[in-house]
RNA sequence: GGCCCCAUAGUCUAGUGGUUAGGACUCCGCUCUUUCAAGGCGGCAGCACGGGUUCGAGUCCCGUUGGGGCUACCA
């Protein structure tokens, strides 16, 4: 138990929560609860205009159906908050007239037009594109008048003019980056904000945070924290820049790609314990052949040692793979509870399942949950266990239905199936089994056309474990009605 | 363009100077069974390339190539 190891995620609202965020949220969270330090959330809304308060509660959301739980946070507070960035403006402020005064940092009256013009001369002159830290030379009279002309000012922090800034993150090694080779960077922007790379700076600072782990996409600006760190006497926090996510094209995951926000993976039908699962083997490696884990495995194997420094792509099918997995090892009436509100919506499951119904619902969870890969596909297969109005899929007629004995042995086994007297799994294959014999077929003759009826399709579970959770007359019902529509060919 | 990072099969990865280069997903066979979309068994497929260092290199160094990130008053 460590608590003064402190990690943070610090997601901006943007109204929908990026799969590589959750990413990285979940690998900032294994890495404080491995060690027993806490893990805090932080909204970092410094852009006013992509502010959303709505969007704040898909953060929530998301971390939660994920299982990931902050030890502080804007809704639960704690000793460092606000935990909010737009409601911490003065004490950005407050660093900013510090850095000021004391000459680390300076007002340029640069406007976003010229600044703009000028980057875009200097790519035409083959150069690199930078601010040319024109206002940090400028004279008191030169200040003055400006100030007087009622130009508007943000700050830029003064870089050192040599030397370099080398990064030590646990990740990605010894990374060095030249001063001289960036602009000052603007710390303080004219409306009075800070920008990302101050309130990150602060924030990190005052709410404590030990290890600063990220997406590597900040690797690069890591360069600017350091020496912000420098200018306000701050230490240095431990960096880790996890790998990047990728798309199947090798580019950082984004909309193009598909399904690239959390909600899409629950509506495609995604249990959270298997995209954790999933998640955390992107990236890291829990060392054994073992590669199912559960939390408690995850969380107690888990270091950032064991983290990779190259990027990696999502690969849907063996999220699928790991999904189907779960759902195997889930007990039936966990999985109907997963599956009522999927199979209610596609108007399946009644609002208010009596307790009889619903341990229904749980057999019939249990004979399936072999096949599917996702909650989806499951509702999907299991239709006709819910309702008469199915389809006939096409192997079903060709190989099954449409043969012209297949009516006649339909009938026969509707007759025998409407007197049985008792409706399980092992009387109905005592049925099925008897009239194969008497006609003198095999039973595969009667079980393939039964199946097809009754389910529309050739595949699925054991045939009399699936007739036996189907009331005796909708079986009987539905053999005479293929009977009939097939009767005439 | 500049800076930085990355590089084991199609994908996720193990490997830390001496291994028949291991596992997983996908794909493909075979098999069991009343079906497969399940189970069992098996298979295809990899150290990007070129130089070094070394008795010996997937592993260390340099370069090339490829990919990615950053280069905003977005985060």
């Amino acid at each position: 138990m460590n608590e003064n190891i402190r990690t943070r995620f610090a997601p901006s609202p943007t109204g929908y929560m990026h799969i590589g965020n959750l990413h990285t949220a979940l690998f900032e969270w294994l890495f404080a609860r491995h060690e027993g330090g806490k893990f805090i959330l932080r909204i970092e809304d410094t852009d006013v205009e992509r502010h959303t308060p709505e969007a704040v509660q898909v953060i929530y959301d998301g971390l939660r159906w994920l299982g990931l739980d902050w030890d502080e946070g804007p809704d639960v507070g704690g000793p460092h908050g606000p935990y909010v960035q737009s409601e911490r403006v003065e004490i950005y402020q407050g660093y900013l007239q510090q850095l000021v005064a004391e000459g680390k940092a300076y007002e340029c009256y640069c406007t976003p037009e010229e600044l703009t013009a000028r980057r875009e001369a200097m790519r035409a002159r083959g150069e690199a594109p930078r601010y040319d830290n024109r206002c940090r030379t400028l004279t008191e009279a030169e200040r003055a008048a400006a100030q007087a002309a009622g130009q508007q000012a943000c700050v830029r922090l003064r870089m050192p003019e040599g030397g370099a800034t080398v990064v030590r993150d646990l990740i990605q090694g010894e990374v060095s980056f030249e001063n001289a080779l960036v602009g000052d960077p603007v710390i303080g922007k004219t409306s009075g904000f800070p920008t990302y790379h101050m309130a990150v700076v602060v924030d990190d600072y005052l709410m404590q945070i030990s290890h600063v782990i990220r997406a590597a996409e900040h690797l690069a600006n890591t360069q600017v924290h350091m020496q912000i760190q420098a200018a306000l006497d701050f230490p240095t926090p431990t960096y880790a820049h996890l790998p990047l996510i990728l798309g199947e094209d090798r580019t950082k995951l984004s909309k193009r790609h598909g399904a690239v926000s959390v909600v899409e993976y629950q509506e495609k039908g995604f249990l959270p314990e298997a995209l954790f699962n999933f998640l955390a083997l992107l990236g890291w490696s829990p060392g054994g052949s073992e590669e199912v884990l559960s939390r408690e495995e995850i969380i107690e194997r888990f270091t950032l040692e064991a983290c990779s420094a190259s990027p990696a792509v999502f690969d849907l099918a063996k999220a699928e793979w790991l999904n189907s997995e779960y759902m195997k090892q889930m007990p039936g009436e966990e999985m109907a509870t997963r599956l009522l509100p999927l199979l209610q919506e596609h108007g399946l499951m009644e609002a208010e399942p009596s307790p009889e119904r619903l341990a229904w619902l749980a057999q019939v969870a249990d004979l399936m949950k072999e096949r599917a890969p996702l909650l989806t596909t499951y509702a999907e297969w299991a239709r006709y266990f819910f309702t008469d109005d199915y389809e006939y899929d096409e192997k079903a007629r060709d190989k099954w239905l449409t043969k012209p004995e297949t009516p006649g042995v339909l009938r026969q086994l509707a007759e025998r199936l409407e007197t049985l007297a008792g409706w399980d799994a092992e009387s109905v294959e005592g049925a099925v089994r008897g009239l194969a014999e008497e006609v003198g077929v095999g039973a595969g003759k009667v079980i393939h056309p039964c199946r097809a009826a009754v389910t529309g399709t050739t595949v699925g579970p054991s045939l009399f474990h699936l007739l036996e959770l189907l009331p005796q007359e909708t079986v009987v019902m539905r053999l005479r009605r293929a009977a009939e529509a097939f009767g005439e060919q």
